[in-house]
DNA sequence: TTCCTATGTGGCAATATAGCCATATACTCT
DNA sequence: AGAGTATATGGCTATATTGCCACATAGGAA
């Protein structure tokens, strides 16, 4: 009881590094293959230190790895089951909207 | 490009839902049909309290419905999918597991 | 009604997270 | 070496999350 709450504190790690919308639009965009920082960049409106850092939490999560070429950094998508999962969220998420406008409504 | 944005904000709120070492092991308890309160409580040593308000944000999220019946409360888990990704998860942990022992390390 | 049990909520303090700026590192080119 | 580019890190403040206690609500039993 306690080793499996020590399990479900790893597994909630991996989770909350994929748990904020800039980097679930950096794991989406290495969906094909990987990046360079200065593409993802290119990306969001922020501060090209956020996205460094938000790009280390995914790593330090093992959600991604990175690569160096010269100046650049790759970074590659290490859990592509993740994609599958980011398409299970986006039926709740339609889901809860049908059911906001009233159209599903409970029942 | 802001419309992707927000999107992603309306998926990362039901992954951060599911984000936390408790609210896992509620959603994995609930694999196998619906659970009332009481039951998940015994699952943890933290305050009843602590446990509802843990439940409600899983229901905000939409990841679980509730059912009352008498004095009890039932919570379902409405999105299977998640089960699926859960299984992901503990992979990329096993992995990294695996890595940190200095088994692959790298190369 | 009064008591008891099951669950939810308000409020607070501790901790964690996010994002910016400034600075550092690391590589390339001249 | 010095200048420029790409990326990472330190430090700070603002905001969000967590978990407890105390209290509220609601249904069942006496």
């Amino acid at each position: 009881m306690k080793r499996e709450f020590e399990l479900a504190c790893l597994k909630a790690e991996v989770i909350k590094a994929v748990a904020h919308p800039t980097r679930l639009i950096m794991v989406e965009a290495l969906k094909d293959g990987e990046r360079c920082v200065c593409e993802l960049n290119e990306l969001f409106d922020a501060d090209h230190s956020t996205i460094s850092k938000h790009l280390s939490v995914l790593r330090n999560a093992g959600v991604v790895s990175d690569r160096k070429e010269g100046l650049k950094v790759f970074y590659k998508l290490e859990v592509p089951c993740i994609l599958n999962f980011i398409g299970c969220i986006t039926e709740v998420v339609e889901t809860k909207a049908r059911r906001q406008l009233g159209v599903v409504k409970g029942k």
